[in-house]
DNA sequence: CCTTAGCACTCATACGACGAGAGTGCTAAC
DNA sequence: GTTAGCACTCTCGTCGTATGAGTGCTAAGG
């Protein structure tokens, strides 16, 4: 078994659990010695000694230096969470708890996305984050249109989830309150319920047709719609529990840490990290240096998906070390996530 | 002048001034002779150990240890920014520079307050924030309903500033769709151009002359008119720049910094900080201690209030270390306000 | 062949001593 | 009032040493 280790036995498997989630308890170098002690002392910690130089020479363990114990490497943790891990269920009285935050929260969706933020942060000891839906995906209920100034106006957007959105649109040519009243209430109609992507795709199609046709007014809507509709909306990321993780041993360098609060704040970075996550079908877990960018690549993501009925909205979970706490964070973020899709299903219908 | 030191010569607040600024600039205790080197040595440092232990009797110096050079106090600062400070103005270029951002985000006032936030952070290498204004004081444009359930209706309300904030309001009975845009209509006419908190007052009054009448549907709008503007809201914040501070040497153990950056997260806290801000007349220096909420102890605020005409909206500024550049960052936030105020008086007229 | 005891070896860490350097306060002379 | 001189204090960095945890290897035992 030396030289070339093959595969993992039972044993090899055991040890390796062992040391990682004694890592993840105390944050220090675990040795042969307390990985036996553990073992209930069936074996000596010579014979761990050989397990865990094997599982070293697989590249599951490293060794700060010579002489430490070993700590888990991105590999090992990849493994564990894969195979290796004793998911710890919440309990009935936490699974309550959370089911009474998130009872009151029916009125608005941001509120429900900062209630789960907050959540996943306080529970975690970690950061929470939730990737809002993007508009784009969201069902249309109604537009509206304020003037704002002779060539600008507000265009309102209201969704059928509760969310509201704003954008200023410049105009070529000034067009009165009361016109933009009378385009808003064509569209209405057109478009209420549909998604804003399909939208856009209706008004193309609209417009080629109405371009023979006379009515002025119409084409004046559609081509307002068009502008209000136009750009492709970044989905809004809810944050919370950043200073959770500055007790983490691993951040006391505060150049470390300033790297990770830095990163915390470019938003688009973190939107387009989250945004791979929506591609895979359900929970899934990204490790330190399994993300591409450098300054994430000593933390850890676990995400999962939310819907509304079937259509998937947005993604959220938490946001930790690599030394996180798998085999409790992973049922609290899939909880979390079933319980979003609920009251988003709820809402909708 | 030993034992009582009754009041401050001009070699005095020189020595005062040389320290302080040294001590801005170095983060470091200042010693006599350095001291005296900047000042051109036509005193040698013996007499300014001297100056210098009474200033330290008179509360504004302080030393870490003995042996040690001194530190200015929270009131040695605070002379400091009464009277002893070299305001160090803007250059042009910067002032052009900071014209030129503003001249792009005439948009929506949200991205003037982020904009105001950005720089303010970015050229103090401090934290900036802008304390958005309260609704309530702003005029109303434009308030619409949209039906989100049987019991439920959004409420949406546009400002002539642009802004547009919304909320939910629950229903005794169901009201359909159409009669809520009449009910929009009838309000709409009568509150336009009127701060929210008139509004409050006119509802009632109409309320009260309209009970006698027999307009159902008038009464209904009044009715929901007062629900949707019930509450008082509370201020906005807007803050940028948080990971600036961690350079700073004061904050370099992990647990004051911790303490900083849960106080930032306590935006209500810091809400109540900067309204008493809006109490005062023009720009305002709050040093270190003079901040009642224990963990803000070791910071310094410099705030001006901005406006639109003559109406006060809200107050802006940075946030830093009680060692902070005044010269330089007092100038900035005067500045910054002015031309904030600027741009929301040119939108509202 | 797997397991284990024993042992030499390697590092990280804590501790104490030591010296250098910066700065003070005081005293006495100018 | 100002200044030079001096003794004193205190921090900080360095260095050597002791300590202890943990390893890898070897050889003996089941």
């Amino acid at each position: 078994m030396r030289g070339a280790p093959a595969e993992l036995t039972e044993r090899h498997r055991d040890v390796l659990r062992v040391v990682i989630q004694d890592y993840i308890a105390s944050a220090e170098p675990v040795g042969s010695r307390s990985v036996a002690r553990k073992y209930g002392f069936r074996l000596s910690p010579a014979t761990i000694r050989n397990v865990m130089a094997d599982l070293a020479e697989c590249g599951y363990l490293a060794q700060p230096h010579t002489s430490a114990g070993r700590v888990p490497t991105d590999q090992g943790y990849r493994i564990y969470v894969d195979s290796l891990m004793d998911r710890r269920p919440l309990t009935r009285a936490q699974e309550g708890m959370i089911e009474k935050r998130f009872y009151h929260v029916h009125e608005e969706v941001g509120d429900l996305m900062r209630e789960a933020t907050k959540l996943l942060s306080g529970l975690s000891r970690s950061v929470g984050v939730v990737l809002a839906p993007r508009v784009d995906q969201l069902a249309i209920r109604r537009i509206e249109f304020v003037q704002q100034s002779a060539e600008r106006i507000l265009v309102i957007l209201v969704t059928t989830s509760g969310q509201v959105h704003h954008k200023m649109v410049a105009l070529d040519e000034a067009i009165p309150q009361e016109e933009l009243n009378t385009m808003a209430r064509l569209l209405n109609a057109m478009v209420e319920g549909m998604s804003l992507s399909r939208v856009r795709q209706l008004l193309v199609k609209k417009m080629a047709e109405e371009k023979a046709m006379y009515d002025a007014l119409l084409r004046q809507a559609l081509k307002l719609g068009q502008k209000s509709f136009a750009e492709e909306t970044e989905g809004e990321v809810y944050i919370d529990g950043t200073t959770n993780i500055m007790h983490e041993p691993e951040f006391a360098d505060v150049e470390k840490m300033r790297a990770i609060f830095v990163a915390f704040d470019e938003t688009s970075k973190l939107v387009r990290i989250l945004d791979q996550c929506l591609g895979q079908q359900g929970l899934s877990v990204i490790i330190g240096s399994e993300n591409v960018l450098r300054e994430w690549q000593r933390l850890s993501l676990v995400m999962a998906p939310y819907y509304s009925g079937e259509q998937l909205l947005g993604t959220l979970g938490v946001i930790g070390p690599t030394r996180m706490d798998y085999d409790k964070i992973v049922p609290l973020v899939d909880f979390t996530a079933r319980l979003v899709s609920r009251s988003l299903t709820e809402v909708a219908s």
